[in-house]
DNA sequence: CCGCATCCTATTGGATACTG
DNA sequence: CAGTATCCAATAGGATGCGG
């Protein structure tokens, strides 16, 4: 079970460096849709991909499909072939991916609690910045 | 405090609709650097911009600034300039900030926790696509 | 129904050099 | 020190049409 990296060799738990495991990570649950397939999933219940992509409102079915194989690569998602006609398939978290899910979960639950509060932000920001950039016309 | 949003009309709290203000902070925090940034700074304590570069192994200037922009703007993050020479710069989180830095955290900390079970994932799924795939070459 | 193949665009992120 | 400016590469993401 050698990782190859040891965090004490870097001086800390919280040094990023280029070859951190955890960017790893990062870098999947970083794709514009994989957090949102994980919260979709996150209670545990398979889903099919006509399902999944109605909830996803927008997804292209490629995109979708890279999402879900890269969560799949990575041991949180399984994809179960069901051989009928028509075709059933049906996605479902591991149990890896069920904690994922309810940890990405806290942060929409939490972004949504807030989210005036960043609309405002966002305001006030780009006022500010607009001001300070007085712009040629009107 | 309009958000011009209202979960009831689009039929319940799952559903991730293309105007979903989610969506938006999803996509603020889904940067490359984002994530990292928020753990970096979570426990409150302010930190320049050359401390912060040196953390982010591999950053450049110009992303980290970009990123920083961003969190600022979402009102996650407070930018202040000391006019001293040579200048002084600090980068602190907002009580909002820390809020998301924390639920970061404990992503960042839970993937550490399982990183070799996901490798172990990741080099199954990787074989078993080698072995469907029988290559050309020896 | 599921999702692959192809092609294409846009955005993100990076390298490098330079400035207040 | 703390960025900005410029240019460029990578890749993620999207549109469309076909195949099992």
């Amino acid at each position: 079970m050698d990782t190859g990296f040891d965090l004490r060799e870097h001086g800390g738990v919280d040094v990023f460096l280029r070859d951190c495991p955890t960017r790893a990570v990062l870098d999947v649950i970083a794709g514009k849709w994989t957090m949102l397939v994980l919260v979709a999933l996150a209670d545990g219940r398979p889903m099919r991909f006509a399902e999944l992509r109605r909830r996803l409102d927008g997804v292209t079915p490629k995109v979708l499909t890279q999402t879900l194989r890269a969560l799949e690569r990575e041991g949180l998602l399984t994809r179960t072939v069901y051989p009928t006609v028509p075709p059933r398939v049906e996605y479902r978290l591991t149990r890896l991916g069920q904690e994922a899910g309810g940890l990405v979960q806290r942060i929409t639950d939490w972004s949504q609690a807030n989210v005036a509060v960043m609309q405002a932000a966002r305001e006030e920001y780009d006022g500010r910045a607009a001001r300070q950039l007085p712009g040629a016309a009107s």
